[in-house]
DNA sequence: GACGGTGTAAAGTGATCGTTTTACACTGCT
DNA sequence: AGCAGTGTAAAACGATCACTTTACACCGTC
């Protein structure tokens, strides 16, 4: 594994475990087992490797929602949360301990949030065979939201219940 | 206003809008118009002000919380969003930015999310009978939750687009 | 065999963190 | 008149913040 990989690894799983302000740059480079000085020369600035793990982060997710039914997407995200951790949305942790006052931060999370709008919109067209429905993409989309935020306290049966949810409402639309 | 109730409200503002780990004390200070030793007497430390303003909230929070509709209930959130803010739930924003580590904050976490659960089925009782429905009780939880999350970026609509849900929800279950 | 590239360890930058301290002024009770 | 309570302003606490610097070592390439 390479140097930079290394790093925003590690930061990821900092990042997500104590909170992006709370993590210091001395516990980074400790982590990820590198100078301060080799860590500066790869990340730039503590902001810069904010947005390198969103993005990353985005990469990563990105084939959890490359699907074509809302039933993989809630089981995809199911796998998600029982793997890797039921903290919440990173992509609004980092947005919220900001204040949304720094650009390159809010741009990576509205461009991920975005793009899930998409997908999910995308999804929802096929499922209902070509019909406009936004509304019932929102809806979705705040499902998908709401069981992300609830298994941080509910654990993952919130997931199937949203699961649940999403596929009554979806049946629903298409009668 | 007496000087805590300035200190709470202060305090609460600058926590929603900038973080809790990104607000320093001097910032606190300036903004509820007292000296630090001022601040300390009646704070006693940082997490215990972050610990009061978010009871605070909760005992703010609550009437909105207090009504035996879904239709209420999403009325008032809606009411809530528009007038208040929209940066998602102060209460898990702590908790991410804390890790869980402080204990005093995970519990008044922990606590409010465990009487709007309730609270939730209370209200799913009445609207359906007094059916056992925990399941149905959960899925209103987590459009609520992900109404509160996607009105960050969707707006004020996002809450409109789940009360919907809820009550197409709802509606199915009677049925 | 000199070289640029990439890495290390460790000290040092000034600023800011949460918190305490010192010294003083105003207020309302007794 | 005296005193406890509550407030102020401002300096100082050591720790930690993000970040830079200095000095040095290893590496494959020309």
């Amino acid at each position: 594994m390479d140097t930079k990989t290394k790093l925003i690894s590690a930061a990821e799983q900092l990042f997500d475990r104590h909170g992006f302000t709370a993590t210091g740059m001395d516990k980074l480079t400790k982590a990820a087992g590198m100078s301060s000085r080799t860590l500066y020369k790869h990340a730039g600035s503590k902001t810069a490797l904010i947005t390198e793990v969103l993005q990353e982060r985005h990469r990563r997710f990105q084939p959890l929602i490359e699907v074509d039914s809302v039933d993989a997407l809630f089981n995809a995200l199911e796998e998600w949360i029982r793997t890797e951790s039921a903290r919440g949305c990173l992509f609004l942790r980092a947005y919220g301990e900001t204040g949304g006052d720094t650009p390159a931060i809010t741009d990576a999370v509205l461009a991920y949030k975005a793009r899930l709008y998409d997908k999910i919109k995308d999804i929802v067209a096929i499922e209902t065979a070509e019909k406009e429905t936004p509304e019932l993409a929102e809806q979705i989309l705040i499902l998908y939201e709401g069981a992300t935020a609830a298994a941080i306290y509910r654990g993952p049966e919130a997931i199937a219940s949203a699961h649940k949810a999403a596929l009554a409402l979806l049946k629903q639309a298409r009668s």
